[in-house]
DNA sequence: AAAATATATATTGTGCACAATTAAATTTGA
DNA sequence: TCAAATTTAATTGTGCACAATATATATTTT
């Protein structure tokens, strides 16, 4: 019977400094990608979030993003300086603003299309290893999320 | 024999927003126990390296974290207000700056060493299942790194 | 040695993240 | 019914990230 290994200070041994590292060289390998779009990696996910269903409030893209309005409404703001969307007050409901796609924001969707398989290349992973990472990093993030007491 | 599969824009497809979603969540549930210590999570990612190594040039921590003087030099001179470390320039050449613990950012470590402890608890996952997916984060994260002309 | 080049850090400016607060609209409930 | 509680965005303030530039020092070239 083995003890559990100790856990340790050493850098090249935390989960959260390769997550770190990784994260960031991900951001900066769309970042040239993001900028023939005239887009930041913040801002395409949330024209993600718009291309799948436009029209939802600043709270729900805030959920599917897990940011809330202090980042949100900046970034939303400039997104509408680009012409790529439009923010309005929902009159069924005057606390929330409703974001809704102009034409030039469509009509991104488009050019964006080569995104993900530009990305794919770089990547030089099999879809199958590309799906079981993405789905552990998701089950990470789910048990990160949850109370502290939570019981697996 | 199958096609490749399309990559689409769909947000819960991406690898990128499950690493950047996971990483954000670990970096929050750092959060409560690094406030303990007074340090934020870039802040204790700098104090592992010199816990590690004193004495080090902003050049060779920024190599070992993947930062630049942008992001460390505001970063080390909150850590010097905060009596953790000192920084000077050495007389060899004059153009660097080393940086040294204060004898407060030496005890600091032992405090610290609970952290990863309290992690590990947290996150509950097997330690071979750790350390294969922080090994895969690191090979994405080199695999990122490499040009883009890069064969495998 | 003077000029050109390279290197190390600092500075400036932009854009996130996120906590805390504010303000306005809506819902709830005594 | 109307005062309290809740909800939604916006605002404010701090601290990263990172590109671009500046500045000082060191090295190399001529």
């Amino acid at each position: 019977m083995k003890a559990a290994p100790e856990p340790t200070l050493l850098l090249d041994e935390q989960l959260c400094f390769a997550l770190y590292a990784a994260s960031r060289r991900m951001t900066a390998t769309y970042r040239p990608l993001l900028e023939a779009l005239g887009l930041t990696y913040p801002q395409y996910l949330v024209m993600l979030v718009l291309w799948e269903r436009d029209g939802l409030t600043v709270r729900e893209l805030g959920a599917r993003l897990q940011l809330d309005s202090g980042t949100l409404t900046p970034l939303l703001k400039r997104l509408e300086q680009a012409g790529l969307l439009g923010r309005r007050r929902r009159q069924s409901d005057e606390r929330e603003v409703a974001i809704t796609l102009t034409q030039a924001g469509q009509n991104l969707h488009v050019r964006a299309a080569e995104v993900p398989r530009c990305m794919a290349e770089r990547l030089c992973m099999t879809a199958n290893a590309f799906i079981r990472l993405r789905d552990e990093l998701k089950s990470l993030a789910t048990q990160l999320a949850a109370p502290t007491d939570e019981r697996d």
